[in-house]
DNA sequence: TCTGGGGTCCTAGGACCC
DNA sequence: TCTGGGGTCCTAGGACCC
């Protein structure tokens, strides 16, 4: 193997790469409906609430960017297109992009649905180097799905990161400055790289933290790497100094996580128009119950905690959660949970968001096997195992009711004047519903 | 500029057990 | 009885990322 220097760095040099799709759901958009091209598209919430996720490079010229309100959008671009976004669309072209990346190395990490880390330590054998591979993956991006990306490689996920990012088209006085696409940051020039950058550069330092290094005159990483962790962490919390410490001196100990599993699953809404009161509440909360229970259906989990937020008109929020004994994946189940913690809230202002959330998972057969937990181990007969099962389901019923009830009580008399008729509420529902709402079985739903 | 919806992780305090 | 320390689980809130 020779080390010429057109073909840049070994995998030992640049082990890790950092691939993001550009403008990704504004693009979508626009391969789906070419009149688009050129045009200032945007994907976001077009209402007085909306904020925008994607933005194509068209619209960035007049300074549109994600994470800005719709309203500040339309007024800084006036020809803005804004779309709903098809969360359907970007997950077929989201599933054909890990394809591509999964055709290089299985050892990869997405983060959400545009963005992945890969490990190219596999490439060794191969006699693949980080560039040739880099370029292989941004070729097939553009011809099989007709998106552009940014690659970065390095010897970490921050210098990998920090390399993609660098690899972009960025916008400059308003014109569109075309990106490398691949980028690479040498060991020999990480210091050097790192020290220019802004604190906000770095992962994991946003709005909040960026203002309380603002105020000990840390603005970028080279002030970062001059402070000590102990006077860092009575600012910033120990994990959060730990972290920034090591990463100002160029450190990352991080490993691209293959087998991530999702931990919790919720439906947050802000409504167009705030709910006045408890009564609609209640009401939307049903909806949310029933979309939270179909995604933990869909990924085959069931869970014990339950947690509604709750944010009022002055944008303030509040939460409260309940954990049960055992896992819940149907709707009526999260929604008598739901509806007893919504009840123990007191609603000073209109309501805007309405969440609900769903945590604490359980293997769905480790449910069962707690469901039948404490039965005679003797039956082990199966048409005995299965009566145990649906005697078993009984007493989740009344676990449920216990559980709701429990609500009520550790939020005291207010919530308990109202108990008898919501406890009846969920009796009828358990007894309508019969055995669907619990256990193995409401896996073959939808 | 007046801030979505999908998630992750951290912190601090309290309850409870040994 | 006026009282330790560790471990674990739960809750509420905050910050961050895409």
């Amino acid at each position: 193997m020779s080390n010429s220097p057109s073909e840049g760095p070994s995998v030992d040099e640049a082990p890790i790469l950092h691939v993001d799709l550009d403008a990704f759901f504004a693009s979508v958009e626009i391969l789906d409906d070419p009149s688009l091209r050129g045009k200032p598209v945007a994907v976001g919430g077009g209402g007085e609430r909306g904020v925008i996720a994607s933005a194509s490079y068209e619209a960035r010229r007049f300074g549109v960017r994600s994470a800005m309100p719709s309203l500040i959008a339309k007024r800084r671009c006036p020809n803005l297109i804004i779309l709903p976004g098809r969360f359907d669309r970007y997950e077929v072209y989201s599933r054909q992009f890990h394809d591509i990346v999964r055709d290089l190395t299985p050892d990869y990490e997405s983060l959400g649905l545009d963005e992945v880390f890969a490990d190219l330590r596999s490439l060794r054998r191969m006699k693949v180097r980080p560039l040739e591979a880099a370029a292989g993956l941004r070729r097939r991006i553009n011809t099989e799905l007709g998106l552009l990306c940014g690659v970065g490689l390095g010897r970490s996920k921050l210098f990998a990161k920090l390399a993609s990012k660098e690899s972009k088209p960025t916008v400059r006085d308003g014109r569109l400055v075309d990106g490398a696409g691949v980028v690479w940051v040498s060991p020999a020039l990480e210091a050097q790289w790192l020290a220019e950058l802004p604190v906000r550069a770095l992962w994991g330092v946003g709005p909040a933290t960026a203002r309380k290094l603002e105020k000990l005159g840390l603005r970028w990483v080279r002030d970062l790497a001059k402070v000590d962790e102990a006077t860092l962490a009575g600012h910033l919390g120990v994990a959060m100094a730990a972290t920034l410490a090591a990463y100002a001196k160029g450190e990352d100990r991080r490993v691209v996580e293959v087998n991530r599993v999702v931990k919790s699953v919720g439906h947050d809404q802000t409504f167009a128009k705030s709910l006045p009161g408890l009564d609609e509440v209640l009401e939307a909360a049903k909806g949310h119950a029933a979309v939270v229970a179909r995604a933990l259906r869909s990924a085959g989990r069931v869970a014990r905690t339950i947690t509604v937020v709750v944010r009022y008109d002055d944008l303030t929020s509040v939460s409260r959660a309940q954990t049960l004994s055992f896992g819940v994946d149907d709707e009526y189940a999260i929604a008598a949970i739901a509806t007893a913690l919504l009840q123990s809230i007191e609603y000073p202002h209109a309501v805007r968001l309405l969440g609900i959330h769903a945590s604490s998972f359980l293997e769905r057969d480790d449910n069962a096997l707690q469901l039948t937990f404490g039965l005679d181990p003797s039956s082990s007969d199966a048409r005995e195992q299965a009566e145990a099962v649906s005697r078993e389901r009984q007493v989740g019923f009344e676990a449920l009711r216990d559980a709701v009830d429990e609500v009520r009580q550790k939020f005291g008399s207010a919530a308990l004047a109202m108990a008898s008729e919501l406890r009846d509420d969920g009796v009828h529902i358990a007894t309508q519903r019969g055995r669907h709402a619990f256990g193995p079985e409401t896996a073959k739903d939808d």
